[in-house]
DNA sequence: TGATTGATTGAATAGTCATTCAATGGAGCG
DNA sequence: CGCTCCATTGAATGACTATTCAATCAATCA
């Protein structure tokens, strides 16, 4: 065998690594049928018949970018969950690094769109959808459950935190749609816009 | 001449608007490229090279649906500005008239969905791409221009105008794919978690 | 009735693109 | 050196699909 074995799997993680990370923004900009395997061959710098070294198919890309975006999403929602610190401060950090994950990192709004239009399709493989349809609504939840802990505390009142979840998380997609159709010129609002939406009494 | 002009020309734009309205479900849930025509036709009920007959192409028909969409929103947006209502009316009534719109008619959260995503695509007509450069900030100026005379009467504080124009139309965008994602269980948050953002001091 | 016009069909065409595959290159190893 | 294993290439294949088109149909009117 050349190479040690570990070396060689380690080298063809990268590879794959970099062949979604290619993927996602044509994914993304384009839309899985839209975008030609060709397409993605070249933004990565390989041969087509190459990525079928890496991945069975082009659906197959797909369905990785979807698994590795709700692993992240919903394992950084879960571990701001168990941090030492208010609900309120939850809420804030969260509207915060969100706000600024999106404007310094384009590959955030990217991933969010595609994830945002693959819910909605019916043109994306079956297992996108499986992964959809069971991870979708953790962010949600926890965002539902910091707001119904604020309240019991009193800290914040707001209207019913299944409410105030959807529209927490509906507008940081909206806000991904906008940053990817305004391109560099995008700014963030102040987060403070929405965290108004959980604690009416907060001045700007 | 068979049949009156006039009537013949109702006939064909009946039956034109018939293609479009079925043309948008498959292009907001598939994407252009996912659509095929056939996919169209058998929508409609009519055989493929019918279409043909009404529209010059696929994106043609893409390019119609964008163009009259953006032709209503923003005659929309302009009558509620010319309204004979204060600035704080004016925005209740635009969040109250959207968030109802999105529960009541699907056809608006396609159309919206189709507009988010043409916005950031490459994948689409360049006209389609032309009449949404030219048309997209309307409805964004509009509420801008609601949140700044709002404010100067000092009937409400809140942000930066811009960045709660933004905030505005991203909430309803990204509620439109949520009610996609939903279907019909969806149901529209609270008006006032909206108009919150406008004025800090609404409770619940 | 016969002519004209627009509506409609579905099969043929032509182009595109995902996927396969036979062949080449190169790195380590005995 | 010769062997093995993986990476890599790009041309060939096969499927799919937008668009065209020749032919039929239906309604009106002179």
């Amino acid at each position: 065998m050349a190479r040690s074995a570990v070396q060689n799997e380690q080298m063809r993680d990268e590879r794959r690594q970099a062949i979604l990370s290619s993927a996602v923004r044509l994914f993304a900009t384009r839309g899985l049928a839209a975008t030609k395997v060709a397409d993605i061959a070249s933004a990565v710098g390989m041969a087509q018949g190459l990525l079928y070294h890496y991945f069975r198919s082009k659906e197959e890309i797909f369905v990785e970018i979807v698994r590795q975006a709700f692993d992240r999403m919903n394992t950084a929602a879960r571990e701001l969950e168990r941090l030492p610190l208010t609900p309120r401060q939850k809420i804030e950090r969260a509207a915060t690094t969100l706000l600024r994950t999106l404007e310094e990192h384009e590959d955030f709004a990217w991933i969010s769109v595609l994830i945002s239009t693959a819910s909605i399709s019916d043109a994306v493989p079956a297992e996108a959808t499986a992964i959809i349809r069971r991870e979708r609504d953790v962010p949600y939840r926890v965002v539902a459950r910091l707001a119904r802990a604020g309240q019991r505390d009193g800290a914040f009142e707001g209207g019913r935190p299944d409410d105030l979840a959807l529209v927490f998380w509906t507008t940081v997609k909206g806000l991904a749609l906008h940053r990817l159709a305004l391109g560099a010129a995008y700014k963030s609002p102040d987060p403070r816009i929405l965290t108004r939406m959980f604690f009416p009494e907060t001045r700007a």
